[in-house]
DNA sequence: ATGGTTGTTGCACAA
């Protein structure tokens, strides 16, 4: 079974690159975040027609998550689950597919870190492994997909200097990403590969794609059980070539059914 | 240190 994140920024402006990508790798399980689409706005259809049943949630304009699947998708959960405090964005959506607990998150950026934005990206974390308690257990095949705004360790980072004082790599925002690892989840990609330089988003900007710069923020974290069974793992950077590219490019990883 | 780019119920703001 093969699942993928991928922030897309926008699926209406990246549509006809999803679609040929998706053509060109087949996922069984794809999780995108940052849609920019509002629920009645998301092209179901055209998914259908490449043989996925579609769970989306999302607000228009910002942020918007959705889950593909070709392996059966049931008991979906928009937002977070049972009693914890409800998110006022479209950042998580969570559904069964093929046996697996799968979630697609979009962790909020932070922007700096006297910014409030950044207290609501801890709690948003802190609220990520209150959802997974109340949602699912830790000894069942779960993953949690998506961007995560944090590079997990100064090696997932092209400039480590340059993040002092900055969010992504703050002491605080992996201490929760380590909260994740505690609940039970494991970053697949960095289990198999000891490689540096690897990374999953570039800035648009200042040519930095080209010139390696970039970080590691876009993770599948996976139970146990998945690790187990993952046979390979991948962060597809020739998805961020060429023309009109999201600024992420999809991670990858075969899990054995 | 600054600026560079891309996206949006855009003409400022988020990333």
């Amino acid at each position: 079974m093969r699942v993928v994140t991928w922030n897309i920024n926008s699926l209406r402006a990246r549509q006809e690159r999803v679609e040929a990508w998706v053509n060109e790798v087949q996922p069984d399980v794809l999780l995108l975040q940052e849609t920019k689409l509002a629920d009645d706005a998301f092209p179901t259809l055209s998914f259908e027609a490449l043989g996925y049943t579609c769970a989306h949630y999302g607000q228009g304009q910002w942020n918007g998550v959705a889950i593909l699947s070709k392996v059966g998708l049931e008991d979906v959960v928009a937002n977070f689950a049972g009693d914890v405090e409800p998110d006022t964005d479209a950042r998580i959506i969570t559904a069964t597919c093929g046996g697996v607990r799968v979630s697609s998150v979009y962790v909020p950026n932070g922007r700096s870190l006297d910014d409030d934005h950044y207290q609501y990206k801890l709690s948003w974390m802190d609220r990520l492994v209150a959802h997974l308690d109340a949602d699912t257990d830790p000894s069942h095949d779960v993953i949690v997909g998506g961007d995560y705004n944090i590079a997990p360790a100064d090696r997932d980072v092209h400039d480590p200097a340059k993040l002092v004082g900055a969010t992504h790599g703050s002491q605080p925002e992996r201490d929760r990403l380590e909260s994740l690892e505690t609940w039970g989840l494991t970053d697949v990609f960095r289990d198999q590969h000891d490689a540096d330089r690897v990374y999953s988003w570039w800035d648009y900007r200042g040519g930095d794609f080209h010139q390696g710069r970039g970080m590691r923020i876009d993770m599948l974290m996976c139970s146990q059980s998945v690790i187990d069974r993952a046979e390979w793992s991948v962060i597809d950077r020739n998805a961020r070539k060429g023309k009109q590219p999201s600024d992420h490019a999809p991670v990858i990883v075969d899990v054995s059914v």
